[in-house]
DNA sequence: GTCTATAGTGGGATAGAC
DNA sequence: GTCTATCCCACTATAGAC
């Protein structure tokens, strides 16, 4: 985790406040004077933790996602059943997501603000985990566990824009928990909306 | 549609033109310079035009709104049969969102730029909104076409995951048509993506 | 590792001629 | 309705002392 930089304390507590601001205000519009305001030093002093303000970018979506990309494989190794697969991927998902939710955010809508080839590495690391649900998908799917009239594809986009977009009115402190919406979330992608699908895979 | 404001030709051209370069760049990246440019005039010309950057911003989040608006309600209108109604919004949703993609993705990602003011009337539509799909979602509820084991609250909610966020991938020159990805969207959405929904609500 | 001071740039917006 | 010129401001980043 801490391999390859130096993270002291204030260069630990950098990235979250970052975050936290870039979520709250857009990357763009957050100065780095209000960066160094949340951990009590001036502007000046954060650039003997980071060359540009773009390295905070970088490196919260980095961490983000390489968080959720570990936790989701680490969740479904080992399980055969291709549903409960998809049931791990989904809860791990949705509590790796809310654990980070800031540098999570950050990462889904702040792309365009990095340079080209840091854009080309978030791509990357995007389309990694994206190839992940796909899997997952179309293993159920081979097993017959999962319909065949609709591509793999969107049924992969699909699940995708349900688990990456609660994360925009997701409340922590709300009456909601994170694995009761993956309950939800799981029940409601598997089973449908519809009245026959009442109780399905809801545990 | 006009009424209220003078749309000249390069007043009319303004809000493309920006809503082009608030999506592609984000609406604090996008300089009055950039928008300019577009419009092939300097950038003292547009305020001529307008009062402010800001003023770009929030009248392309009313205009993206009130027609997704128009457009949903018109659609359910006169329609009577519950899932008609549902399947009726997903599709006026889906084509009223493509026909206006760039408005639609800024509205739905710039909202934090907007002065507290106007965010709040931004908000006050977006809720007006949702208020319209949760009430075709707890018509069919009551009907006994959904399910009653989710609070229509998360139904809602995740119909509106699925048909928002679409956009952010979604290309209209690709393999997908909007009405087949609105077919998709409803099947999976009522159906479910488990192999015994197949061919679920397809037409 | 933090500070003060400042360089250097580019932004939104305005004045006033045409 | 568009132009040139410019004001004023805030930003990122750097220099160099402590």
């Amino acid at each position: 985790m801490e391999t390859g930089s130096v993270r002291t304390s204030t260069g630990g507590r950098l990235l979250d406040a970052a975050a936290k601001l870039f979520w709250n205000k857009g990357y763009a519009s957050t100065t780095t004077r209000e960066i160094a305001e949340i951990l009590g030093v001036r502007k000046a002093s954060l650039y003997h933790h980071i060359a540009s303000k773009e390295d905070l970018l970088f490196e919260i979506s980095v961490s983000s996602l390489e968080r959720i990309i570990g936790e989701t494989q680490a969740a479904i190794a080992g399980v055969d059943d291709p549903l409960e697969r998809v049931r791990m991927l989904v809860h791990a998902h949705v509590a790796s997501m809310i654990a980070d939710q800031n540098k999570h955010s950050v990462m889904l809508t702040e792309l365009r603000a990095l340079s080209p080839a840091r854009r080309t590495q978030i791509v990357t690391l995007r389309d990694e985990y994206e190839q992940l649900v796909a899997s997952v998908l179309d293993g159920a799917r081979k097993a017959g566990a999962l319909r065949a009239d609709i591509p793999v594809k969107y049924l992969s986009l699909s699940l995708l824009n349900l688990l990456n977009w609660s994360i925009f009115w997701f409340q922590l402190d709300g009456e909601l928990s994170p694995d009761r919406w993956a309950d939800y979330l799981t029940s409601l992608y598997l089973g449908g909306a519809q009245k026959s699908a009442e109780g399905a895979v809801l545990r």
